[in-house]
RNA sequence: GACCUGAUAGCUCAGUUGGUAGAGCAUCUCCCUUUUAAGGAGAGGGUCCUGGGUUCGAGCCCCAGUCAGGUCA
């Protein structure tokens, strides 16, 4: 009989992945990781891990599974938490959640889980795991996108090797989340009507300049709005380039901006503190449209903003991914320099999949959308899919 | 120095023939969402520059003043 290492998180989809797991014949252990205990920089008010872990309990003992707890917020403050001051630091956008399934549940828990003597580990992802097997019989995993359109979760684990894979699991994505709560409730799961987490993984929802205020120290510093007619935005594109390379690097770059370049609207506490596309906390009123952010600054410590939604300082159609930030889920894929790849991509959770071509050069790999896309911010992840399967992922930079 | 125009929510402004005020943006809350954002819905918020006067009643009319911008000598 297989083993199967099953994360309790104390939600309705471990449940009920964990049931499944135990239809299907295989010896479920349920572990629970507490990757957090510092209550005060979460919105909510009491200690989500602490019933958490007890709803995992109990659910383990109506399921008749050996429960577990493990603690690994060491591990999670050093990969996860420190990363994410980094990033924010050098005035990226981190996506936590992305490396934590990385770095944690998929490594120091698999690995934990593996020492148990586990054949596999599996979660309440919703997305499916399939495979390919070529001429000699290699055998290739492949991630693929939940059937539950709505909640998809594929692209957290965009960054998954085909290592992690082989021993994953995902029982669940197959099914609907209605589908999901019914099982739950058909068995008397007390998670089944539980609300779904958000916010970061383990820590929960937090506002986030507070949060980086724990290491990154407020800086006043200005707020100027571009207005559309700069010359960022005027200047002819050069119709003539020598090579495709040099269009797409040209597509790709980053417009740079100095104060001169629009005028001071008001201030804020610290350029690392926004992102861009952001609307929200910028506390400048009086214009017709709202106001995003188009560029931050860290250096100079400014916020560059534009009007309305259409600004054209938000949109660009190329991005470009360093060699050593790209990842293929797909190693058979892959790209050697010059070739390219039609398929579909987005650059963040949920957006819907958008039209893309990939370019692959010796440092990196373009990637140019069909269509300019809003607020391409360095430090999230790219994904790009071939249908339902995600092929690969890298960081936006 | 004279004249003109303006002074209304945190900001930018609208306010009909005088009947105790509105819109956008901002802010807050909620919804959505296992990142960051975005998006959706709602809410709060005004000595209508000050002081007089006319009127049953003034943001709107009259007078004086203060401030801001402009024009002319």
């Amino acid at each position: 009989m297989k083993k199967v290492v099953v994360g309790l998180s104390g939600g309705v989809d471990s449940s009920v992945s964990a049931y499944l797991l135990k239809e299907q014949g295989y010896e479920v252990i349920g572990l629970f990781m507490k990757n957090w205990h510092d209550d005060s920089v979460t919105i909510s008010d009491e200690c989500p891990w602490l019933e958490d872990s007890n709803d995992a309990l109990i659910v383990a003992e109506k399921l008749g599974i050996p429960f577990q707890t493990v603690d690994l917020s060491e591990v999670y403050k050093e990969r996860i938490v420190d990363y994410m001051f980094n990033e924010y630091e050098k005035g990226r956008t981190p996506n936590p959640d992305v490396l934590c399934n990385r770095e944690i549940k998929f490594d120091v828990f698999l690995k934990i889980a593996l020492q148990l003597g586990a054949d596999f580990v599996a979660t309440g992802h919703y997305c499916r795991k399939g495979s390919v097997v070529d001429k000699e019989g290699n055998e290739t995993y492949q991630l693929l996108a939940g059937v539950d359109k709505n909640k998809d979760q594929s692209y957290f684990l965009c960054q998954l090797s085909q290592e992690q894979l082989s021993k994953t699991l995902f029982p669940i994505g197959e099914l609907n989340k209605s589908e999901v709560r019914e099982i739950a409730t058909a068995n008397g799961l007390i998670t089944a009507y539980k609300k779904d987490s958000q916010g970061l993984c383990f820590i929960g929802k937090v506002r986030l300049p507070e949060f980086l205020q724990q290491k990154l120290e407020p800086k006043k510093g200005v707020i100027v709005e571009v207005p559309p007619t700069a010359h960022h935005f005027t200047d002819a594109t050069p119709l003539n380039f020598n090579s495709k390379r040099e269009e797409l690097a040209y597509l790709s770059e980053k417009k740079v901006y100095v104060e001169s370049d629009g005028k001071v609207v008001g201030e804020h506490q610290g350029a690392h503190y926004f992102t861009i596309g952001q609307r929200k906390g910028l506390d400048v009123g009086g214009t017709k449209e709202p106001l995003f952010v188009i560029e931050t600054d860290v250096e100079k410590n400014i916020i560059y903003t534009g009007q309305g939604k259409m600004h054209p300082g938000l949109y660009r159609q190329t991005l470009f991914v360093k060699e050593e930030e790209l990842h293929w889920v797909r190693p058979d894929l892959a790209l050697e320099a010059d070739e390219t790849m039609q398929l579909e991509a987005r650059i963040r959770y949920r957006q819907p999949l958008q039209k893309a071509t990939l370019y692959k050069i010796e440092s990196g790999l373009y990637v140019d959308f069909e269509n300019k896309q809003s607020a391409i911010t360095e430090g999230q992840f790219v994904a790009w899919y071939s249908g339902e399967e995600l092929i690969g992922s890298g960081v936006i930079s």
